[in-house]
DNA sequence: GGGATTATACCGACCGGTTGGTATGTTTCA
DNA sequence: TGAAACATACCAACCGGTCGGTATAATCCC
């Protein structure tokens, strides 16, 4: 009965393999793995895709298009003041990783350390998610430091909580203990505000 | 002729591991790769190691004591003023990925990612390395900020430092752009000293 | 309309290379 | 000479991927 039946196959496909890839990682994670969560046999896995490294590309597409819509709709957007906005950005990703049954881990980071080095057209897909990401805070810190007339290198600060999300989730992975999130996000957000906004003295 | 010829091949072995496991990873890396690259049989291997897993456990433990090594003999120890050593220690670290020969990854973070949802033993291992860095920063923090006669969260600040080096290390390897690592580190480094240091208005 | 043809989605047994690990020696050296 | 340090051949489990086949529905042709 749903608009597109002959689909749904493909889709819980990638929905699954992007929880389990997120979890145990793309190598740790078998193809039978994958169809066993997605509740589908192995015939359907490879009429769909044509390799476990498909698969991979395709979760990563549309985990890049997750962030986009995810950010667009987001409930910061509404506000008019740009240094709010860019605040409003990053208090919202920081609160994603507060809910306790939330996955505490980036698909693209988790994909990217295990086949930088072997599978370059998954790791440009990962780097692809990484430069959205970017490119969104890139745009709203520009906003913000010139609204506030000030001069940043835009770019670099978004590298910079970008690199921060994935460094936090990795330290976050290792110790087990959620703390590390917050604090290191807010701690950046800091100081990109604090560059950002009309100088004080 | 070295003083401990038995040990030889262990110590080769530990050492290629090492190589092997920061480029391409823990599991992408097979017992035969290891063995090849180390110049060892597999009957040496498992003689010394009774798994892989054990292999990279003592990888991860040596890697914790070179950390510990490393910043202990580094120039900035020298230094008499509490924040410049701070800085210096964090300028050591920025330089380490400076020189284009170097392996821009951490055999900590490359590896937590991988494992720390399947083998807990090699996720506290790698966790060790970072307690070991945090606790290494942490000192210094504490020193340079009570000497500016500030306050600051030392702990928080430390952890933040090494999510920063994950984070970038990660970035890099999905762009091949090794300028992230520099610029990410000095901005952390930039706020880093700015929380230490005397207030200046 | 309705039989024939074709395309799509899916199934699951099976294959062959790989991989971590072992069994059985041979060499080295104290 | 005996134990530790290696080497070589081998194994069983696993895993990505294939293959022959089925069910269903859309398309074509008269």
């Amino acid at each position: 009965m749903s608009p597109r039946k002959t689909e749904s196959a493909k889709t819980v496909l990638i929905q699954a393999a992007t929880d389990l890839f997120r979890r145990v990682g793309f190598l740790a994670a078998t193809v039978d793995d994958v169809c066993a969560a997605a509740g589908v046999s192995k015939g359907a896995f490879f009429h769909h895709f044509e390799s476990k490294e498909a698969l991979a590309e395709a979760c990563l597409r549309q985990w890049k298009d997750m962030v986009g819509v995810m950010v667009a709709s987001a409930p910061y957007q509404s506000m008019s003041d740009p240094v709010e906005r860019l605040d409003g950005c990053m208090n919202f990703f920081i609160g994603l990783f507060e809910k306790p049954e939330s996955i505490k881990s980036c698909l693209a980071g988790t994909t990217v350390q295990e086949i930088s080095e072997t599978h370059p057209k998954l790791r440009d897909a990962a780097n692809e998610c990484f430069v959205t990401s970017n490119r969104l805070l890139h745009g709203l810190i520009t906003e913000a430091a010139t609204h506030g007339g000030r001069q940043v290198d835009a770019a670099s600060l978004a590298a910079m909580w970008t690199a921060g999300v994935q460094g936090a989730l990795l330290l976050y992975k290792a110790s087990q203990d959620d703390h590390v999130i917050r604090s290191t996000l807010t701690h950046i957000r800091d100081y990109i505000i604090s560059l950002v906004k009309p100088a004080s003295c």
